[in-house]
DNA sequence: TAAACGTGGGG
DNA sequence: TCCCCAAGTTT
């Protein structure tokens, strides 16, 4: 009998998986797939989120470390929630490390330590969508799920053609990786078809010589296939300005507080701020300083988040500790320096940090410079 | 539906 | 330097 041209692309790509698979920390790789061993699905779970808009290469560290620290979804369940935000300090959009503590959660105190087997009982939880709900489903669990993420969309708008822009085509899209998802080995055609989009169907420069349905992709014979993905338009980047306000004290300890529970950084470790308003309005200078202090100019940092650009003026100024304890406004604490690193300050607050101490995480390595120095 | 939500690397 | 983007979800 013959195959249908979806079934027919859907061999090739997972033939393709079983001698070019990336080989990563949280996969299980054929043949061992192939022998029925299962991936741990808290460990599925877990690289699934933070591969969220994230790169595998940033993934990585902290994926081991958090299996590290935290080896079952009950360990993290019962974590206190500012470890997990300090272990995920880093790498960004911080409602993913909101999410991952109260779905562990739910796991752990409601559904009996073992994560739902459906793509419908997976969605129900914090932090897993569409995306990631079918992805735990056809990789840990087995299941014919439709696994349509960015590499996904790629290879299917070129293999297709599909002129239609994203988002708007998505159910069109799902609706072929559907039609190409087999009832056998169903996590490793995800896993192909994303390792597919990661090494050989590029954004650029797509490697099309090497791929394995290149004699059945509509935009290599019709187009450029560069062109596919076709997008909607994006906006530009508005510019916010602020200033953040460093105080050290007589040890080198210096002085943090919590931002909310929600939105921005939510969750997080700040050193002091002020809001981040489009026009510099005056309040943007020491004048709005936390507390009285010789504030010392330090420069500005420009740090680009996903919607906007800040431009921040950072300030630092050495402060008696008893002296400022009066003074400061708000709730905080004072961070000896040896243990700066380790808290849960998201990268824009290390850059404004740095730029006011410029060695403030590396307290080691100047010693040990200054040792090797005078040795 | 559109906007909010981080970061670092690569062309 | 600048722009794109990388295994999306929530509101």
């Amino acid at each position: 009998m013959t195959n249908s041209p979806a079934a027919d692309q859907t061999g090739k790509i997972v033939a393709w998986y079983d001698r070019h698979h990336r080989d990563l920390p949280w996969r299980i790789s054929p043949p061992m797939a192939v022998r029925g061993i299962r991936p741990d699905p808290y460990r599925v779970w877990l690289s699934e989120v933070m591969l969220q808009q994230t790169t595998v290469q940033a993934v990585k560290s902290y994926f081991a470390l958090f299996t590290a620290k935290w080896p079952t979804v009950t360990d993290l369940a019962e974590a206190e929630t500012e470890d997990v935000m300090k272990a995920w300090a880093g790498l960004g959009y911080y409602a993913r490390a909101r999410n991952l503590k109260k779905c562990a959660e739910a796991v752990a105190f409601s559904h009996g330590g073992r994560f739902p087997d459906t793509e419908e009982g997976l969605k129900a939880l914090p932090g897993i969508g569409d995306y990631t709900a079918a992805a735990i489903a056809a990789i840990a669990f087995d299941r014919p799920a439709a696994v349509l993420d960015g590499n996904v969309e790629r290879v299917i708008s070129r293999l297709h053609a599909v002129d239609a822009p994203l988002p708007g085509s998505k159910p069109l899209m799902r609706a072929l990786v559907a039609k190409m998802t087999p009832g056998e080995r169903p996590g490793d055609f995800a896993q192909a078809m994303m390792d597919l989009g990661a090494t050989i169907c590029t954004p650029r420069r797509p490697a099309c010589a090497l791929c394995p349905v290149n004699g059945s992709c509509t935009a290599l014979a019709s187009d450029d296939p560069e062109r596919f993905p076709v997008k909607a338009g994006k906006k530009e980047k508005p510019v916010r300005l602020g200033a953040a306000f460093v105080a050290v004290d007589e040890t080198g300890a210096v002085f943090l507080r919590k931002r909310p529970g929600h939105g921005l950084l939510g969750g997080m470790t700040e050193v002091p701020n002020t809001d981040w308003t489009a026009r510099q309005n005056g309040a943007t200078g020491a004048d709005a300083a936390p507390f009285d202090a010789a504030w010392h100019d330090c420069g500005t940092v420009v740090h680009v988040f996903t919607h906007f650009e800040l431009r921040l003026t950072v300030f630092r100024s050495r402060v008696g500790r008893a002296t400022a304890a009066g003074h400061v406004a708000g709730p905080g604490w004072w961070e000896p320096e040896e243990s700066l690193a380790g808290e849960a300050l998201p990268s824009v607050m290390k850059k404004a940090i740095a730029q006011a101490i410029p060695d403030a995480f590396q307290p080691r390595l100047r010693s040990q410079a200054a040792m090797q120095s005078r040795g």
